[in-house]
DNA sequence: TGACAATGTTACCGATCGGTACGTACGATT
DNA sequence: AATCGTACGTACCGATCGGTAACATTGTCA
């Protein structure tokens, strides 16, 4: 559905500036969605948290299952600016890179009531291939899966698609087990099984 | 055979031995609660799919929480089953035997349509810790950390702790990624990446 | 000021949710 | 034959689901 638009464009560089309802749902949606799952959460309990209702969140989004897309895009662009923080820390550094992610990671996954990955959530939540939001968590999953293998190869990996591999399963299974376990889980050893894998993959 | 059904069940013991439409039920309710998950799918399609009605279904199960409840209970015995399964085959190698499982567990999870673990699956999909089978899942895990404790001392592991605590973020993250990820995802090197683990924890 | 489009609000829709009151078919006991 | 316990189905409940039609309010321009 295209709008008209581009009459009120003075301040603001960003042409599409949201609504303020559209924006407070949008943030209502992003906390309740991620707090609480997605299919736990009603379109009510959005607006009304929001201090909105109803048919203002259909004229900026087209369904439930859109914004819950929106929601993950989102949650993605949160997700890269926390994983490249650290290369700002460590430019020339890949590993260090990374393991500034992991230490964080680390810390925030054995805090009482985390909820893991959004984007993963969201795929357990809707194992069909239909839905919009599963769509925007796959296609997540692969660049970061490109982007480790990246930082494999910096580091001078042997098999950086092994690493990267490897990577990934723990950061993965850190985000379950964040969730699985109190804030003692297997999450505490993150780093240090990093390391010792990272490691390995050197010779 | 004879014309007329014969009467009461004089084998099976007393206690409470399951009517047909219950047992119908379980096995439909675990089928369904695994591949589309538990909130996914409603009572009325349970039993349409089992070929009973709602009656039947809360005379055998107080809830339909109950019936996940039971679901996941059932889900860890079989979960058992598999995973212990090596042990028969070698009886004094813990990591033979847990290396067994991860095979097993690797090709499954690289399989399309693969939806992980229904343990790990539930706590995503019930967040807050009243639902009765987020409890389940929570003390299944904490058994299979022990376990992995147990193995892993068997292994000669110079930390059974830190290395118990690496393999369970690579079965966590086997789970999901089998999920995320089609069938060549990073589940492939799930075998690889935790014997690397083994070997570095060895020293 | 007046026109207009964007945004907000009230009240409602059919479908489905989990759950239940109540009647019925049937074999065993007396 | 009368009765009882068990197992099951018919028909329905109020609540909530995602979604919408129609109307009121607001801000911004000419």
């Amino acid at each position: 559905m295209p709008t008209k638009r581009s009459q009120t464009p003075p301040i603001e560089p960003a042409s599409d500036a949201k609504p303020k309802a559209a924006e407070r749902i949008r943030r209502t949606a992003r906390e309740l969605f991620y707090r609480e799952g997605i299919r736990a959460i009603g379109v009510e309990e959005i607006v009304t948290r929001a201090g909105v209702t109803k048919p203002s969140l259909y004229r900026s989004y087209a369904s439930k299952d859109e914004l819950a897309a929106e929601y993950l895009r989102d949650y993605e662009v949160a997700f890269w600016k926390v994983f490249e923080a650290g290369a700002q820390i460590h430019p020339d550094d890949a590993r260090a890179q990374l393991m500034a992610y992991f230490e964080g990671l680390a810390q925030r996954a054995t805090q009482a009531g985390y909820r893991g990955c959004g984007l993963t959530n969201a795929v357990v939540e809707y194992p069909g291939d239909e839905h919009p939001a599963r769509k925007v968590a796959e296609e997540h999953k692969q660049k970061l899966r490109e982007r480790l293998i990246e930082l494999s190869t910096a580091m001078g990996a042997q098999d950086p698609a092994l690493l990267a591999n490897g990577l990934l399963l723990l950061l993965e299974g850190t985000y379950s087990s964040g969730q699985l376990f109190g804030p003692h889980g297997p999450a505490e050893s993150l780093v240090k099984v990093a390391n010792q894998l990272i490691d390995a993959s050197l010779r």
